[in-house]
DNA sequence: CGCTGGCCTTGACCTACATCAACGACCGCG
DNA sequence: CGCGGTCGTTGATGTAGGTCAAGGCCAGCG
């Protein structure tokens, strides 16, 4: 058995309900309640899924480089993702994570504003660029859900602002943790224990910290007892009201 | 004369092209071409401008607040405005400057994300809500417009994490003068030297710094003969290369 | 089954920026 | 014309978090 079979196994065995299984249609697809494709009556989504691929990563495969033409875009089904910009001398701002149901690829010209990198193994529905938007032209409800999608990921960029410009190192982390949690349930999967699929420099790059003191943070929260790192990336959110107290600076 | 007519008057006196007149139809309108109704014929922006009121703040109103109920939104027609989120604590987050012919009130939910303030006079058209989304909805090319606008925006706000997650002071404020001759220049107007209307504490919520380490970096800059403070908010950037080099820490 | 290479953690030290405080410039106002 | 308030600048000092360095833990591999 490859290494590759084992990762998957590992995904699929999680308790929740996963992405598409490729080769399945999209109407037996997990995720479509969350997606893009939510609006659509079966026809259309026929129509939509006719234009789509299914893709597959490892943990650490690059799906795409900012700057790259964008010639495609996507729907992450299974996972979780890594969106990064870099500065010339390697510092990196991890933007944002991506779970299962995101859309991912929205580029105001013809380049990706950003990287794209998988956290875990990972599925998505791949789009030729062009085509999609001819779509989201015939279809207007589909353009009015991707609206509604990309005022979410605006609010989220606010907040992610507040997080990185005012808030102190245990306040990020009690945001994120939270606001990971927040995530799962609203995917429905478990947000207590709560997955921490990314590694510790990913959350420092995410939350504007240094590796060291994201791991400092964990085992100060971890000591005063309102979270607790369990294996395999799991922490489970103890004092659920004490950390949305210390994400808020109270 | 009234202390709002000589600030109007000042307002009127910059070189540029100013917004719309109040009592003016859409058709005059100097901003047009990069709003939102750019897309729109004639008949439609008729349609458009009939459910559209103008208003005007002096500086430091406030147009909404956050959490409010999103009853409107608005296009910015003329001055600039600030947009920020606050901790319980006070301490603040300006999420975005905003000027002539930006959009302004796209909620999530029923409630505003963020609240909104007058930096100079300011002069916007208000839509309620309802009926703009309803307008979305029978000219699908001004969704397909929104839908770009929010990719801007969104981009924009992901190279603002960069800057508050990533970069040191004197990057910071590099990059902020650049970005502000940027847009400048995108709506027609003098990108050098460029408009600086906000208060340093404005910037300092904005980067991410207090305004004494602001004000320390902007004669920082000012010593190493990249840049000179005009009197009246302007600032002339003398070296635009090296004033390139420094924002991306090269 | 011991080696190797990622991650994560912990410790000692340092620096960029915050904080606290004073003061100057400007402006509308009495 | 002198007064008070706001805003910007500058200086002295403090500190949160960065940097540098050393192990620890664990999984995959020879």
């Amino acid at each position: 058995m490859s290494s590759f079979e084992v990762k998957n196994l590992k995904e699929l065995a999680t308790p929740v309900p996963r992405g598409a299984v490729p080769g399945q249609p999209c109407g037996a697809c997990a995720v479509r309640h969350m997606a893009l494709c939510a609006v659509l009556e079966p026809d259309e989504l026929s129509e939509m899924s006719s234009m789509s691929t299914s893709i597959e990563l490892c943990p650490g495969d690059p799906l795409f480089d900012e700057a790259e033409p964008a010639e495609h875009m996507f729907n992450v089904t299974a996972g979780s993702m890594k969106i990064y910009k870099l500065l010339a001398d390697g510092r990196r701002q991890v933007t944002g994570f991506l779970f299962p149901g995101d859309f991912l690829g929205l580029a105001h010209d013809s380049t990706y504003a950003y990287s794209a990198e998988a956290v875990t193994h990972v599925t998505l529905c791949r789009f030729p660029r062009r085509k999609l938007e001819g779509l989201l032209h015939r279809f207007p409800k589909l353009e009015t859900r991707l609206l509604s999608m990309a005022g979410h990921e605006l609010a989220a960029a606010q907040e992610q602002m507040v997080v990185l410009g005012r808030k102190t190192a245990k306040e990020k982390i009690a945001s994120f943790l939270l606001s990971l949690g927040r995530q799962a349930a609203r995917r429905g999967q478990n947000d207590n224990p709560v997955a921490v699929p990314m590694s510790r420099a990913d959350i420092g790059d995410y939350l504007g910290l240094t590796t060291e003191t994201v791991s400092r943070t964990f085992t100060q929260l971890k000591s005063s007892g309102v979270i607790r790192l369990l294996s395999a990336g799991k922490v489970e959110l103890v004092d659920r009201d004490g950390l949305e107290a210390l994400a808020e600076g109270l």
